[in-house]
RNA sequence: GUCCCCGUAGCUCAGUUGGAUAGAGCGUUUGACUCCGGAUCAAAAGGCCGUGCGUUCGAAUCGCGUCGGGGACACCA
C-alpha cells in the first residue's frame, strides 16, 4: 500500500481459506480501505494486484468477487523460515505480555490418595501452565488444601478407630461416614510404629489432633508423590487451616457485614447472595459458631486478587458448578471484579470395569488411584489420554482397556516420529551429511507440495499456542502434534531422505526434518510428555 | 421442578469467532521396502453430525423446541 501511495488502516484481515490443499491467502484489504482512498474496491484491488505481481514474493495473485485478493506465496518465502523453526524456543513469544495467571487445579481433599479425576485435572492444568509460560504469561500453579473443617475431623476419627484396633479393640461396626480405605490402616500402623500405645493416654482432643496432623502430613506426601510421578509441581499449596489461623475468616465476615449483605436467622449468620443472582441465601456461620466452607473459600479467592493476578482460573469438577454463583456473589458484594474469575469445568470420568459402571467412593475406599493408573498405563500415555480430549467432554474410562490400549495410544505414534527423525539424523552423521555450513540457497530443492505443506503446518504452530491460551484448551496441542507427526510419517514413506547420490537434496531434507523434530520435541515437552530418541521395537 | 455438560464412522474422540467433498486413532478388509526404524505407509469399507423448526446466499457450528445419556441443586467441602 505504501509503495502505491495509498492510505490504509490496519483493520483489514488476511485469512487462510479453509481449503488448505491449494494453500494461499485471502484478504479484504481493498474493500476495507476503498473509502479512505475514495476509490471503488475493485479498482483499488486491481492496482494492488498489479503491484503484487511485480514482486517475486508472490507465486500467484488473483482477484475474486467484489474485491477479495487471493494470493499464494513463493516457495522460497517458506524456505527461508525454516531456520526460525529450528530455534529451540520456536513458538515462544511475548503474547501474554507478562500477565499474571493463577491456575488452581486438582485441589483434592486431603482425605485420601489422588484418583483418576485428579489425573485428568493434572494433565489439563499443568499443560495449560506450560503453554501459558511459553507464550509470555506469568502463570502460577496452586493447590488449595481443605485441611480444616468437618471432613478432616472425620479423617482423624477414622485413623483413631484403626489405631485402637491395633491395640486390641474390636470395632464391631465401622461408621458409614468414616474413611474406610486401606491407606487409613497404613497411616494408623505407621503412627503406631512411631508412638506405640502412648497416644491412648492422651486426652481425646490431643490424641485426635495428633492423628489429624499426622494423617494430613502422610496424605499430603502421598499426593505429592503421585503428582511428581506425573511430572506436575505446584508453586504453592494453600492451606485452609493457615488461612483460618491468619484471621481471614473474621475479616471476610466483617467485610460482608459492613457491605450490608448479611443477616441473622435461626441463630445463624447468612449471606444474602440472592441479591447478586444466587438461587438462595447461604449460611456463613452456624448456630454453634462454626463456619461453613464458603467463608474460607471467599477468603482464599480474595487472596488471588490481593496477590495481583490478572487472570484467575479455577479448574473444577462439574459438581461444583452450583458453587460458582455464590462465590461470585461474594466477590461482587465486596466490590471485586468478579469477571476476572474464570471457572473451567472438567467433566466427570465414568469408570468402567469390564464394561460395567463402577461408582467411586472415597469413604468406602473404592477408588482407582492416580498412582495405579500411572504405574499400569505409564506417564506419557496417561497424560496424552487425558489431554487429547476437550475439557468439557465426558469420558468413559476402563482401566483394563486403558492398559490394553496403551500400546495403541496415539502418543506412541508421535514419539515414534520423533525417534525416527533422531535415528535418521544419526545415520546422516555417519554418511557425513553434516548440516553445518549449510547453504540456505540450496533449499530451493524442497519443491514438493508435501514439503511446503509441512513447513506451513509448522508455521501455524505459534498461532496454535496462542489460541490454546485464549481458549484454555490445551487439547488442541495434542491434535496438532498428532497431525504433524502423521504428515511426517507420510512424507518419510513417500520420499527418501538420505540418498548418497544426491547429497545436496539429502541435506535439504535433513534440514527440514530437523525442524520437524524440533517442533515435535517442543510440543511433547509442553504436554509434559517425553520425547525419546529411540524406542523399543514393538513385538508383533 | 431449576441449572450445567454431552450426543459426529462399529468403538474412543477431533472439527464450533458459520464457508467449498465432515476428519483421526482403534477395529474390519486388501496391499507395500534385500534400501534412511513396519510402533510406519498405500488403499477399501464404514456418516440424514440424535431429532424438528428457525436465522442465513451458506449450519456439525448460531437460536428455540424435543428425545436420549451424565451431573448439580446442604447449616458436606
Amino acid at each position: 500500500m505504501e509503495t502505491l501511495g495509498y492510505k490504509y488502516h490496519d483493520n483489514y484481515s488476511v485469512e487462510v481459506p479453509k481449503n488448505l490443499e491449494h494453500g494461499g491467502f485471502s484478504t479484504n484489504i481493498a474493500m476495507v480501505c476503498s473509502k479512505l482512498n475514495k476509490m471503488k474496491p475493485l479498482n483499488l484491488a486491481k492496482k494492488i494486484v498489479a503491484e503484487m505481481e511485480k514482486k517475486r514474493d508472490y507465486k500467484s495473485v488473483s482477484l475474486a468477487g467484489a474485491g477479495f485478493i487471493n494470493f499464494t506465496l513463493s516457495n522460497y518465502v517458506y524456505h527461508h523460515m525454516i531456520p526460525m523453526i529450528m530455534f529451540n524456543d520456536y513458538g515462544s513469544s511475548n503474547y501474554g505480555k507478562r500477565r499474571k495467571v493463577i491456575l488452581e487445579f486438582v485441589s483434592a481433599n486431603p482425605t485420601g490418595p489422588l484418583n483418576v479425576v485428579s489425573a485428568r485435572a493434572s494433565a489439563y492444568g499443568d499443560s495449560l501452565y506450560r503453554i501459558f509460560k511459553y507464550v509470555g504469561y506469568e502463570p502460577f500453579r496452586e493447590f488449595y488444601v481443605n485441611d480444616a473443617g468437618n471432613q478432616v475431623d472425620i479423617l482423624a476419627e477414622s485413623v483413631e478407630l484403626r489405631y485402637r484396633e491395633l491395640h486390641g479393640e474390636i470395632i464391631s461396626e465401622f461408621p458409614a461416614e468414616a474413611y474406610n480405605g486401606d491407606y487409613i490402616k497404613d497411616i494408623a500402623a505407621k503412627l503406631n510404629s512411631i508412638e506405640g500405645s502412648k497416644l491412648l493416654h492422651y486426652s481425646e482432643k490431643d490424641r485426635l489432633d495428633r492423628m489429624k496432623d499426622f494423617a494430613l502430613e502422610e496424605i499430603h506426601r502421598m499426593q505429592v508423590f503421585s503428582l511428581e510421578k506425573f511430572g506436575v509441581e505446584f508453586e504453592n499449596w494453600m492451606s485452609e487451616k493457615k488461612l483460618r489461623q491468619e484471621g481471614s475468616i473474621e475479616e471476610v465476615l466483617s467485610w460482608l457485614s459492613e457491605a450490608n449483605v448479611t443477616f441473622e436467622k435461626d441463630d445463624a449468620i447468612w449471606f444474602e447472595s440472592t441479591k447478586f443472582g444466587d438461587e438462595k441465601d447461604r449460611v456463613l456461620m452456624r448456630a454453634d459458631g462454626t463456619i461453613t466452607y464458603i467463608v474460607p473459600d471467599i477468603a482464599y479467592h480474595l487472596t488471588k486478587y490481593q496477590r495481583g493476578f490478572d487472570i484467575i482460573i479455577d479448574v473444577l469438577g462439574p459438581d461444583h458448578h452450583g458453587y460458582v454463583p455464590r462465590l461470585k456473589a461474594a466477590l461482587e458484594a465486596l466490590k471485586y471484579d468478579f469477571h476476572k474469575l474464570e471457572v473451567v469445568f472438567l467433566q466427570h470420568i465414568n469408570l468402567f470395569s469390564n464394561g460395567e459402571l463402577v461408582k467411586m467412593s472415597k469413604r468406602a475406599g473404592k477408588i482407582v488411584t492416580m498412582n495405579d493408573l500411572i504405574d499400569e498405563v505409564g506417564k506419557d500415555a496417561t497424560r496424552y489420554f487425558f489431554l487429547d480430549r476437550r475439557p468439557n467432554s465426558h469420558l468413559n474410562f476402563d482401566l483394563a482397556l486403558a492398559k490394553k490400549a496403551s500400546n495403541e495410544n496415539p502418543v506412541f505414534y508421535i514419539q515414534y516420529a520423533h525417534a525416527r527423525i533422531c535415528s535418521i539424523l544419526k545415520k546422516a552423521k555417519k554418511e557425513k551429511l553434516a548440516l553445518n555450513n549449510f547453504d540456505l540457497k540450496q533449499l530451493k530443492r524442497l519443491d514438493k507440495v508435501e514439503e511446503i505443506r509441512l513447513i506451513k503446518k509448522m508455521l501455524s504452530f505459534p498461532e496454535i499456542l496462542n489460541q490454546i491460551t485464549d481458549k484454555r484448551e490445551p487439547h488442541r496441542l495434542a491434535t496438532y502434534t498428532l497431525e504433524l507427526a502423521g504428515m511426517f510419517h507420510k512424507y518419510y514413506a513417500a520420499f527418501t531422505i538420505i540418498n548418497p547420490r544426491y547429497k545436496d537434496l539429502s541435506r535439504c531434507r535433513l534440514f527440514l526434518i530437523s525442524a520437524i523434530k524440533n517442533v515435535l520435541a517442543i510440543s511433547l515437552d509442553l504436554m509434559g510428555i517425553s520425547a525419546p530418541t529411540s524406542m523399543k521395537r514393538k513385538k508383533k
